[in-house]
DNA sequence: GAAATATATTTTAAGTATGAAGTAATTTTG
DNA sequence: CAAAATTACTTCATACTTAAAATATATTTC
């Protein structure tokens, strides 16, 4: 009868469609994460989790940022931020001070050799980036930005 | 004068969009897989990590398959498979034994456990997976499925 | 068939991530 | 203003990830 395998098909098995697009697009992802890293390491001395770093401090205003603030942006739990920080301290590419106003809070912006190093790798990156996604074909560029902005808004009323 | 700041915006600057569309598409599947791997551990007694372990071996022929083919599925090195299938090991959800016609290969399948386990996992899964993504549209389904293929292809044709 | 080469996997060291518990400083409340 | 609650951050234990080196087995080559 060979039923079996497959993880059966009953009929309330419905549209796989959804599952399919996630898996697509999360190994799509994945591949352009891996390369990115690879390439970042061969190429600067950054680390592409160091990288965000940095361009999160970059973009905030005067170029200079709180640790929580970091936390939001990137997208990850305080502990990792103290970590990353850490770690971007001793390779001497940022800095971070207590506010003299409220001592719980530290400060960190990067050092003049962190500005270098980010003003390399921001440039590579963004060739890199062009390449890897042009796949995607730039006549589907606008309507894809558009799309994720709207998932990405999506996301945002989903509770974890 | 207020130049400065703002990584400078000099003529080659150029077309920022691949970026664009990179950043969105990298925050929303980090967003759906923190998702994922928290609501993967209140339910279930796996990680979304060793759950996608558990999918590609049932996806391989028979529920059986080697190390290094479960390293290229999950896109991840073999070191990592290593520990991953250790760690699943000794949660009693999956076995692995050495080929008799080439010692150096090892065989994973699932345990009866392990099955039980995954029968459950993969259906709550797929229901949030449909419930996270919904925020992509149903009209754009089909157009996205076949977008991520290209793009997935693409992604093979470049050097990491 | 022994030596050289190749393949499959594991071990090791280090980076990146989390939740939970801890510390320190500030704000709120009674 | 002192106790309680909140906020910002760090530490700790653990999980997941990689590259590089090590081990073990199989295949090729001479």
């Amino acid at each position: 009868m060979n039923m079996e395998r497959k993880t059966m098909e009953n009929k309330d098995d419905a549209d796989p469609r959804y599952l399919q697009l996630w898996v697509r697009m999360l190994s799509s992802s994945t591949r352009v994460t891996q390369i990115l890293n690879k390439r970042m390491k061969e190429h600067t001395p950054l680390t592409l989790a160091k990288f965000d770093v940095l361009v999160a401090i970059d973009r905030a205003p005067g170029g200079v940022i709180t640790m929580s603030e970091l936390s939001r942006m990137l997208l990850v739990s305080n502990a990792n931020t103290t970590g990353m920080v850490g770690r971007l301290m001793k390779d001497g590419l940022v800095e971070k001070w207590a506010l003299p106003t409220d001592r719980r809070v530290y400060s960190v912006s990067m050092t003049s050799e962190g500005r270098k190093v980010f003003k390399n790798a921001i440039a590579i990156h963004k060739g890199w980036v062009d390449e890897l996604l042009g796949g995607i074909g730039e006549e589907n560029l606008e309507g894809q930005i558009a799309l994720f902005s709207h998932f990405k808004k999506s996301l945002s009323g989903i509770e974890a």
